[in-house]
DNA sequence: CTGTTAGCGCTTTCAG
DNA sequence: CTGAAAGCGCTAACAG
């Protein structure tokens, strides 16, 4: 549905001011003072009273601004995409641009159709929050969807690689998940288990790469760390800690590789009776305002996420530079008490 | 800045294919069978070689449709909105649009300021998802902008009385907070605290109202209700719960008017030693997906925010009906163990 | 079914 | 500083 009637028009406001069209417009939505005062105000006042809304779609049609910009992430309730779109947001306000959300709920699919959807908008530009999916026939869409975007004029950022051409703002997902897996390494765990996404998520690719060269650098082989993989979601996270109890866990720590897959996974510990960190020690990623609050508080890799939001869309918006940047983005270790020495007990799941 | 360059426009797709450019259109954009099977292949085959996209504001400026809604709330990393968000989110999905969202941070001009603008880019519908605020000129500047959104043939749509004309998605605020009065009356409380956010948000009005009401059928008069003011947001409840403890707390229960706010007031009572619930009941409202993860798991009333989002765009988009309608949304009572009965300890700050 | 012809509402040269 | 005129890219009557 589109509207159908239409309010008034500027030229309806420079009939009623007396002017022309074209002066109107200048009083209006052009620069400053290229209109004398008297003529200024008449007009203003006759946009007032008729209650004129300039109509954006002209305006951009004409040639002029456009002031819109896209945003693509996978689900707004997630705590991490929120922080993500909020400092994105933040951002296109501090230079009066409006943001337009797509949800791609995690769909490659809907991911193009909504980078479509905002070139035909015309957007100044495009931040592309999800993680990267490993996938060339995607890869190569999008690349050619955002290729046209330049082409337009427009700008675009990635949150996370992507592995396609363009400005990127980079969490250290690696050096975190190092420092984590050291830290579990350190703290005398040698049997390690991570619950992971879907593989093909570049995101859960490096983290669990970084985790597990992390341990290894701890001391850990590798050959001692296994490995779930379940939706990267809080279903998936319960899914994962059910399948490591129901597999007779042997691990004594488990890594999610984020915190929303965490929650879950504590959720699902806690209700059969595992311990953490006595049973299991557990570690999440991002430090999601949540994480803090849990019982026992988790342990994790601190991202600032609002931050990542913001400079991604700074650098879509930046028309300026020549080449594609790289924001690299620190990983801060942050040790809460979900995470404990390996006691002299054997892990067990029957206990309190 | 707005996009300088063009890329393929529609004229460029019809001349390569040799066809009309009303052809092209009806074949790209128009309906179905309209253009022969002949035709049609080498159009789209001419746009997709060419990379063609149409321009969304030429479309919208012809009389085509915009297919876009705005979205105006104050945070989307607050929970409350962000569940709202999705739902609303969703909805306009499902019948095709995009989201603009615009977040006002609890300003009223910035919320005008967005109308304003959703206006001027002829959205179909515009969901206000913040709280009423009760204050004659934002009323009236508001209402005149609405009144303008709809006689341009858009409509709108409120979540919780903004006591402006338009349809509501009306949340039990009264009622839910009622049932928690009662409920912490029954329990035996005899002396209440309520943490309220700014009064002149209707929300909170209606909550506090409620609550008063629910304590009063269970007992309590409202004389030994004290209210306490803070802002309607995590940092509020800390504070509201550090003035309730340097007052000297008489209350054995405090009700946060929102989760967020609960949240806050909780880190902060627990920090200083007040044990919850056996020194102090805690209650909030809303259900937000942490509530139940804190220590000690939070009372509240729970709201089916997502659906609310959703029923209040729906309503915005549904350009059928001819008066405004009201949807109530029923509140419902959670308890968890942040609420017990008064123990014959006086309550006290000062043990773990 | 397909082509022609007007605009949609605004910004912008280009003249005065 | 102000007015007149030419589109921006597309859809929507109208004709064929």
């Amino acid at each position: 549905m589109g509207n159908q009637s239409r309010g008034p028009t500027l030229s309806d406001v420079a009939r009623a001011a007396q002017v022309s069209l074209a002066t109107a417009s200048r009083a209006l939505n052009g620069g400053q003072r290229v209109v004398g005062p008297e003529l200024r105000g008449r007009i203003e006042e006759a946009a007032r009273r008729l209650g004129y809304v300039p109509n954006a779609h002209a305006q951009a049609l004409a040639g002029g601004t456009t002031s819109t910009v896209g945003l693509v992430l996978h689900d707004i309730t997630d705590p991490y995409f929120a922080a993500i779109a909020r400092g994105a947001i933040a951002a296109a306000s501090d230079q009066g641009s409006l943001v337009m959300v797509g949800s791609t709920f995690r769909s490659t699919a809907r991911e193009l159709d909504f980078v479509r959807t905002f070139r035909a908008q015309r957007v100044d530009a495009i931040v592309l929050a999800g993680s990267g999916f490993d996938d060339d026939g995607y890869r190569a869409a999008m690349t050619e969807e955002l290729d046209g975007q330049r082409r337009a004029g427009g700008g675009y950022a990635f949150v996370s690689e992507h592995h396609i051409p363009g400005h990127v703002v980079l969490p250290d997902n690696h050096g975190g998940a190092a420092a984590l897996g050291r830290a579990l390494a350190d703290l005398g765990h040698r049997r390690l288990a991570v619950a992971g996404g879907p593989s093909h998520l570049t995101t859960v690719q490096h983290r669990i790469d970084g985790f597990v060269r992390g341990a290894e650098a701890g001391g850990v082989p590798a050959s001692c760390i296994d490995r779930i993989d379940h939706p990267f979601s809080e279903d998936g996270g319960r899914a994962a800690a059910r399948e490591l109890l129901d597999g007779g866990c042997r691990a004594t720590a488990l890594f999610c590789v984020s915190d929303v897959m965490a929650m879950g996974a504590l959720d699902e510990l806690t209700a059969a009776g595992v311990a953490v960190p006595k049973d299991l020690s557990l570690v999440g990623f991002n430090d999601v305002p949540t994480m803090r609050r849990l019982t026992p508080p988790v342990s994790t890799v601190r991202l600032d996420l609002e931050t990542m939001g913001r400079t991604a869309m700074e650098l879509a918006l930046d028309r300026s530079a020549s080449g594609f940047r790289t924001v690299h983005v620190p990983a801060e270790l942050v040790l809460r008490s979900s995470t404990a020495p390996v006691g002299v007990d054997v892990p067990s799941r029957e206990n309190a």
